[in-house]
DNA sequence: AGCTCAACCTGCTGGC
DNA sequence: TGCCAGCAGGTTGAGC
């Protein structure tokens, strides 16, 4: 489910809710995820205030007293802010609840989301934590430039889209925006990463900040299951240029769309406009 | 060091 | 209608 927009728009979505209160207890349903939920984590915030939240990549990071929440929302995952005594449904996995009566609620069919203790703050976390330490800068900040992919390019042989989509290159980028980036910026995701050209990578360091941006005004992209906080769907879909849409004409010459495999995902494209 | 592939899971879809 | 293969928004780690 949730590339970088996703992420950004459901922090955005839970981020009054939680900011500031206190946590009553955490109920643990299912503690199978991605790596399973530490036993201790319940009494470790039991009680505790919620401080800022954050978020580095598709990462969310909740700072807490002595420490922070990492938050990963995996291929399935989603949060949403109900009543305390909502009845869970399946999948409902993890329920952080409040003093106030309302609850933040990890649903995520897959388990491949995460939920881990760092006895670090956030500002640290980033820096140490080795989920998190290794990780390239923000699409959507500064410090990411076209300059950046065209140095890196160099040493690499793998395809462009598989090259954006290296977290360690840039952040964020998953399966839909890679496509849909490269197709604004005329480059065949096929193409290998070393033989594309240093104006052509400033265009493409553009369109990524571009789509992204587009998506998150959007509240992100709804295929099957992307909720926001407050259970409405993202509304960027309508929006895809090329993801998922083989077969149906280019929105810019009117050739049909392909689709190819690519580093085990699929890929979408125009074979005219893109080179 | 870089690349490819398998693995982690459940649910849905399309073909037979 | 039912069954089954294949695929799905992510990420890590093993092995070459």
């Amino acid at each position: 489910m949730p590339e970088l927009p996703e992420v950004e728009t459901t922090l955005r979505g839970i981020r009054p809710h939680l900011a500031g209160r206190q946590i009553e207890r955490l109920v643990v349903r299912e503690h199978r995820l991605r790596q399973p939920i530490a036993p201790d984590l319940p009494e470790r915030l039991t009680g505790q205030r919620i401080g800022p939240l954050s978020r580095r990549a598709k990462y969310l990071l909740i700072e807490v007293a002595g420490g922070s929440l990492i938050l990963h929302l995996g291929m399935s995952g989603s949060l949403r802010v109900v009543a305390a005594q909502t009845p869970p449904i399946k999948h409902d996995h993890v329920d952080l609840v409040l003093a106030d009566g309302r609850a933040l609620r990890l649903h995520d069919p897959r388990r491949f989301g995460l939920l881990l203790w760092t006895p670090d703050p956030p500002a640290l976390a980033v820096t140490r934590h080795p989920l998190l330490r290794h990780l390239g800068p923000e699409p959507l900040e500064d410090g990411f430039a076209g300059d950046r992919l065209y140095r890196l390019s160099r040493a690499r042989r793998v395809a462009v889209k598989s090259f954006i989509m290296d977290a360690a290159v840039v952040v964020g980028v998953g399966n839909i925006y890679a496509s849909e980036s490269l197709y604004l910026a005329g480059i065949h995701p096929a193409r290998a990463c070393h033989r594309i050209s240093a104006a052509r990578y400033q265009r493409l360091a553009e369109t990524i900040r571009t789509v992204l941006n587009a998506s998150i005004v959007q509240g992100g992209t709804t295929l099957r299951d992307f909720v926001q906080e407050n259970g409405n769907p993202g509304y960027f879909a309508r929006w895809l240029r090329v993801y998922g849409r083989t077969g149906q004409p280019c929105p810019g010459c009117g050739t049909p769309l392909r689709e190819q495999r690519i580093g085990q995902r699929s890929s979408f494209y125009c074979p005219s406009c893109q080179h």
